[in-house]
DNA sequence: TAGTCTTAAAAAAACGTTTAACTACCAAAT
DNA sequence: ATTTGGTAGTTAAACGTTTTTTTAAGACTA
């Protein structure tokens, strides 16, 4: 079964008649091999069915056409599109992935990068676990392969990077729900401390303003982490006196959890309650209603990631300083937002 | 930024007074190394910030401690829950994962082994395109390192695999229905000629056999290979002058065109009619009503995926036999299905 | 004709490890 | 006192490439 041993370089030279050199440069269209010695090689390689042992190569050549991935959670619908657009980018540019999930344990995180520098990887992309790093941002500075931050930026690091424009995001939810009529809005968040939540709650908070709205402090839910404390946060909300309008979710997990809140309370999308969230789920146009949501341009998003990695790589990149992508949101409006109901 | 040159195991050598070769005895914990000797090899090697050369190791050692994951279409949530226990057991196990996406395109499949190939990876997971390496299995079987196929078989090919039994699948939907009281009932399937489809078929039509029902052939929707194939055919069924009460979709993607047939002729569920479905989907539970799945044990597949593919590179398993590994699906009830309406 | 240039191919060095073979040393056994 | 044996370490070979250097030979120049 797994009994068969692969040929090296040196039995293809023999069964050409020429050096291992000959056959290397044949390969590689690399010097000058006349044009019936590059025939002859390269029947004698297909024949033997060569296939170059590519840790030598690397060793020799010092490149590894591999690239790490570094995945804070490959759970989150979001990151798993990104994942998938630049595994199929990076293998149309003869480049393999190393995947790697950190499943946001920062230990797990720096395990995962240790690999990928003894690996010696031709690059690293990374989304990094919530704050990791702290402290360690030297560690990262140090990397001897090009890195690209992606989706989370890390302060205190000068990398490259692709993100998006938060403070967008927020603003273009609460925008939308302005527009529709509502006024007294509310918002699930992660912690305030960390600057993607912070960003989407000011533009959030600012879009609402050019209404004249204030955002009521009772109406911001603060440091859900995860879906579980997202549901309960909501069902307070949902439980006030004097119920919100309009809810905003600012991740994906946390929207899993506002849905549940709402179906267990019974309440109607989007008559009794309009829901908007940041970020696509893959389900979101299946439902009924659809979920309105703040899209992140994800394919944009892993081609800059990419094709700057790629820059850096081929040394086609100003050395020295870093360059910071900040792509735009797009809103999609579907069916869980429209005006408020008639009377609070 | 990313001008630092890694130290090689000579100037941890040189650092610590000592030979290479001690040092690579000292890391490894592999021949007689006095203690003291191995403290001052670790921390020459910490202070250097030493990252073992994998390429180098590997060349010399035969093993590359990374494994090819060679996935038929990431896009599938099913192969995607697949992916993620790969990656954390394998990780777990001290293995690297090299992502590939073959987008059900036997030509990527093609280049992806190749490269994998050349990458001399230790082992390899395939869950492999339908209908690829027709006529050219031997490739496959002639492979160096062991190989487990996932999920699908491949006919031809004695290889290590893990599977579903397909039939009993078939079998828990089409008991579930009959035990609600459906008799006129629908499928939704693809090409009868790939086995897993087929498989399915059967089960079902067996298991509604036991309670005396013929499955009408006029409510099988053959050869549908994508959801937008299986909304059609829903929908055509659904128009039918006499419309099933219940029906099976046979796998992820069908679901989904299921799924919006139904909502486009708003047929509420399971009032009207009984929605059932072979592969979990990420909302499955939390859809309202959720869909009432039959469930593949993605954890234990990738389990066994992962321990039988160790243990054959660890030349733990007896050579030349093929394993193969059948689990069993099972059924997780929710709403989507109940007892037919009273009246046809 | 002798010398120089060009060119295709071969030879050899190098990449950073692991490991087999060897050495030096000391303790125990004869 | 000599052997035997084991232990802790070193030396050197090897893994399969790429790349630099060297060789050989033919074509051109003086």
């Amino acid at each position: 079964m797994s009994g068969a041993v692969l040929p090296t370089i040196r039995e293809v030279a023999r069964l050409a008649g020429v050096s291992v050199a000959t056959v290397s440069k044949a390969l590689n269209d690399s010097g000058k091999v006349s044009e019936a010695l590059r025939e002859r090689v390269d029947t004698a390689a297909r024949t033997l069915g060569y296939a170059p042992h590519a840790s030598a190569r690397s060793l020799r050549s010092g490149a590894t056409r591999i690239l790490g991935l570094l995945v804070a959670d490959i759970t989150n619908p979001f990151f798993l599109k990104l994942v998938e657009h630049i595994e199929q980018l990076a293998s149309a540019a003869g480049y393999s992935v190393i995947l790697c999930n950190s499943s946001e344990d920062a230990e797990r995180e720096e395990r995962h990068l240790g690999m990928l520098l003894s690996q010696r990887v031709d690059g690293i992309l990374l989304i990094p676990v919530r704050d990791s790093w702290r402290g360690r941002i030297g560690a990262l500075a140090r990397l001897p392969q090009p890195l690209v931050l992606v989706d989370r930026m890390l302060d205190g690091l000068e990398a490259d990077s692709v993100t998006i424009d938060n403070r967008m995001a927020g603003y273009l939810a609460g925008e939308h729900l302005l527009r529709l009529g509502h006024r007294h809005v509310a918002i699930v968040m992660g912690s305030p401390e960390h600057p993607i939540a912070r960003h989407r709650l000011d533009g959030f908070r600012e879009a609402l303003a050019t209404g004249g709205i204030a955002l009521d402090e009772q109406l911001i839910a603060r440091n859900c982490f995860n879906e579980e404390a997202a549901y309960r946060a909501v069902l307070a909300l949902l439980d006030r006196a004097e119920r919100p309008t309009a809810i905003l979710a600012t991740n994906n997990h946390l929207t899993l959890g506002l849905l549940r809140a709402v179906t267990d309370r019974a309440l109607a999308m989007p008559d009794a309650l309009s829901v908007i969230a940041v970020d696509d789920l893959p389900f979101s146009a299946i439902m009924r209603p659809g979920l309105t949501v703040v899209m992140q341009p994800s394919a944009a998003i892993a081609e800059a990631a990419i094709s700057g990695l790629l820059d850096r790589i081929g040394g086609r990149a100003p050395e020295g300083s870093a360059r910071a992508v900040v792509l735009e949101p797009r809103l999609a409006v579907r069916g869980s937002t429209a005006a408020p109901p008639r009377r609070a």
